[in-house]
DNA sequence: AAGCGCTTACTTGTATGCTAGTATGGTAGT
DNA sequence: ACTACCATACTAGCATACAAGTAAGCGCTT
């Protein structure tokens, strides 16, 4: 009931929103809640209680635990509840694991493939990024991040590549909330973001993965440490 | 209606079945159905009929569609319809670029990680495999295969990555069900599998992640004579 | 004949009621 | 004090009812 505060209102009109329906909404609202942290790690969460809450019925909340749960970031235990999944750094890494041998295929792809249209697209998106970084809107930024790694797919020809890594990004993504007191300073992100441009525009696949896998090890560094300062909200 | 026959009942004992709930069923049953090409893609499938035609309710078979929806198999349209997706083959054709990006790496790691007892496991697998194709039990071939993949996955310690995997199958599978008629025979697949298994226990990732490259481009043959063939089934 | 508008029969989305399984806390019995 | 049992208050899974949107057929009007 108390940690239910944070989900104040529907959140109606989403950034990330094309979502129409209600199950949609709930979802979106859902997983921003648990990706920011405001449903701790191990606490339960009940249908009935969200439905109440947002004031809607159980069954779009329903919708939405499923969906949270296939993305790992709940556990629906059958008739005895739902708990908010602790963040694992076992799959935490497995997941960055599995995202670089996607991304590095794609940046190699992307290299060989990549028209100049799309080089553009990504042109544009690395200076929004230093916008977005100058003006301290780090929220726009994030939006802008996802959208180069989308961006990089379509320009490999991967367009529902990105459908995957979602689904990856989610087990990453609150470890990267609890970092982000101390995380890697944005413009060093848009350096590695315009490194891996180099070595597509360079056609130059070797180049495009090493600046890819450097950009995706960065959650490594902080793994640890952050498993350290958290136990309570970490499994392993 | 006249297409609903191919679900006479509810598969209750499914080979891969720990599913215990009725949704669950329903799922297995429906993946199937469509997998086998029992349902032709492009047709309507409503959620009213197929509760009907199991005798359940459609709350459990609507949970089934969404999630055959995200596996790419269905294609849900708000108050008009839900319908059996044709195959694109770019759609197929990115789904093995993925996997094959996947289980290279895993592969890879394999080759590095792999204890004795994981490969033992594996050489029974294949063994086993040896055994149903020589029986022409297909169907066990085919638990075999996959258990293969998903043992090489463990092997490597990324249990998780059949998750993402399965999705991925989920595109190919229709395909490679298609191509049963005059499919690679098994004998070939079976020694393509031992040849991963070959790189993997020299600690030879290079060797490993050649032959998975192989093994992985079988469908690539069979795709473009089989989007001819049937080109009813197929959307590009 | 062509086009507009209604009726009707669908579709999925949402809400609500019901079932069965689980955890908990208290109580009676030893 | 401890154990066994039971009443109770949850949980999610399933069934049913309702709402809202869509598409197609049909007849009317023009």
């Amino acid at each position: 009931m108390d940690m239910l505060s944070a989900l104040a209102t529907l959140d109606e009109d989403h950034p990330r929103n094309r979502r129409v329906t209600v199950s949609g909404r709930v979802l979106d609202t859902l997983r921003d809640a648990i990706i920011q942290l405001r449903f701790s790690p191990g606490n339960p969460l009940s249908e009935a209680d969200v439905a109440r809450q947002l004031g809607v019925s159980r069954q779009p909340v329903r919708e939405a635990f499923i969906k949270l749960a296939e993305a790992g970031l709940l556990e629906i235990r059958p008739q005895r509840g739902t708990f908010v999944r602790k963040i694992s750094r076992r799959e935490v890494a497995n997941a960055r694991f599995i995202r670089e041998a996607i991304e590095v295929a794609i940046a190699r792809k992307a290299a060989a493939e990549a028209t100049g249209d799309r080089l553009s697209d990504l042109d544009a998106l690395i200076e929004g990024q230093r916008r977005a970084a100058g003006d301290g809107d780090h929220a726009g930024f994030l939006r802008l991040d996802e959208a180069f790694h989308q961006g990089l797919a379509d320009a490999a020809g991967c367009e529902d590549a990105w459908r995957v890594l979602e689904g990856l990004k989610a087990q990453m993504d609150r470890v990267r909330y609890l970092s982000l007191p101390d995380a890697t300073p944005l413009h060093v992100l848009i350096e590695q973001h315009a490194a891996i441009l180099d070595g597509v525009r360079a056609r130059d696949p070797d180049r495009a993965e090493a600046a890819m896998k450097r950009h995706l090890s960065e959650i490594l560094f902080s793994l640890p440490r952050l498993a350290e300062a958290h136990p309570a909200f970490f499994l392993d």
